[in-house]
DNA sequence: ATAGAATCGGAGAGCTCTCTCCGTTTGTCG
DNA sequence: CGACAAACGGAGAGAGCTCTCCGATTCTAT
């Protein structure tokens, strides 16, 4: 387990004041370098020795859930807002969307959410199990309102999330104009030929 | 340089044998553990030292390559093929989709396809430059018939196919149905309430 | 100011990976 | 068959990474 006995005695003023930086310096290392920049190079560009940083999170995986997994919530959170929108093709396309051009900004993001059995979100942790029961959600709702072809699962929106990111990622990186998530909600939108089943 | 100077002095007998040996396992190590695996992992699979693979490949980029390299000149060969067809559409649809489904079957071919700064295909070979050719010609066409969105540029579909193999290879990996090259296509198509400038 | 606890720093253990070196084994050819 | 070049095997050098350990330093409460 941690060093952080949350309640129990609060941090020196300088140990808060070093964890801050940390997750300062952490943050923008992980977003220019995603998840394979290494602990101790994270320990050099904020100025302390890689000890310190162990001091506050016992692991890489610890750090990085600590700079991540609060943007992954707040994807999660989005989408639940999103879950009674009156129009519920656009919240879906709208929502997806949103996540892979934030994602798309933070390469450590990506890493997170494109691996799978990578760092974090690995499936068992409830967060990853939130994060596909919104979806979810937000699909079936599509669906039934005829906004998205129902021949996709769940799972299958969730991987062309995944390579969506990295293709918006790649296109991003050389100054490319097009959308990848715009091409691909196009792709998973139902042909507009049948009209919905209002029924 | 390597170590087989092709005409030179043709190499013995049992050197011949081992190094297709090698060649024949590395190709299913690779296809299956992509391009991660380590070269000792390779050598003792192959049953071999690792100093005798490194004596028929000089690192472990040559031995990738010699692997496969043939499979993306393949999809180059293909793309050429195609480049006079009859209907450009099809044509590159066809041409797309053949390359994720056959580049899903073998993990190190979309390590190699989708890395970009990775292992081989990097900028400036040859080999990338053609594909990349090959593929915007495909491209050009089909627009050119008002098959394929007119603002899409070669980059954008080629970072298009590294993301749809992404998604299509995790998708393979659960053993899911829809095939992702299918809805990415579907995307990339151009809308068909507008037909084709066919001046 | 000072004792004592909390925190820091960074050397280094232990692991993995790529690649080298050279003593040993094996094929080939007269 | 015997000599000699070719090929093999695998220990280990060197680099990088994660994580540990503990003496040195800094804060804080009295």
């Amino acid at each position: 387990m941690g060093d952080d006995h949350s309640a129990a005695r609060p941090l020196r003023a300088d140990a808060r004041r070093n964890r801050e930086r940390v997750l300062q310096i952490a943050q923008e290392a992980l977003a220019s370098d995603g998840l394979t920049i290494s602990f101790d190079e994270i320990a050099r560009r904020a100025g302390f020795g890689v000890g310190t940083v162990y001091r506050h999170f016992p692991t890489k995986e610890a750090l990085v859930e600590a700079v991540l997994l609060g943007r992954v919530e707040r994807f999660v959170a989005d989408a639940r807002a999103l879950a009674t929108a009156e129009d519920a093709g656009r919240a879906f396309f709208g929502w997806f969307t949103t996540v892979v051009e934030q994602a798309a900004a933070n390469q450590a993001l990506c890493d997170m959410l494109e691996s799978g059995s990578g760092m974090a979100l690995r499936p068992g942790s409830t967060l990853a199990d939130d994060f596909a029961a919104a979806l979810a959600r937000l699909l079936t709702r599509a669906q039934r309102v005829g906004a998205v072809r129902g021949d996709l699962e769940a799972r299958d929106v969730h991987d062309l999330l995944r390579g969506c990111l990295a293709a918006e990622r790649r296109a991003r990186a050389r100054g490319g104009a097009v959308r990848m998530a715009e091409v691909i909600c196009e792709g998973m939108r139902a042909k507009s030929s049948a009209p919905p089943p209002t029924f």
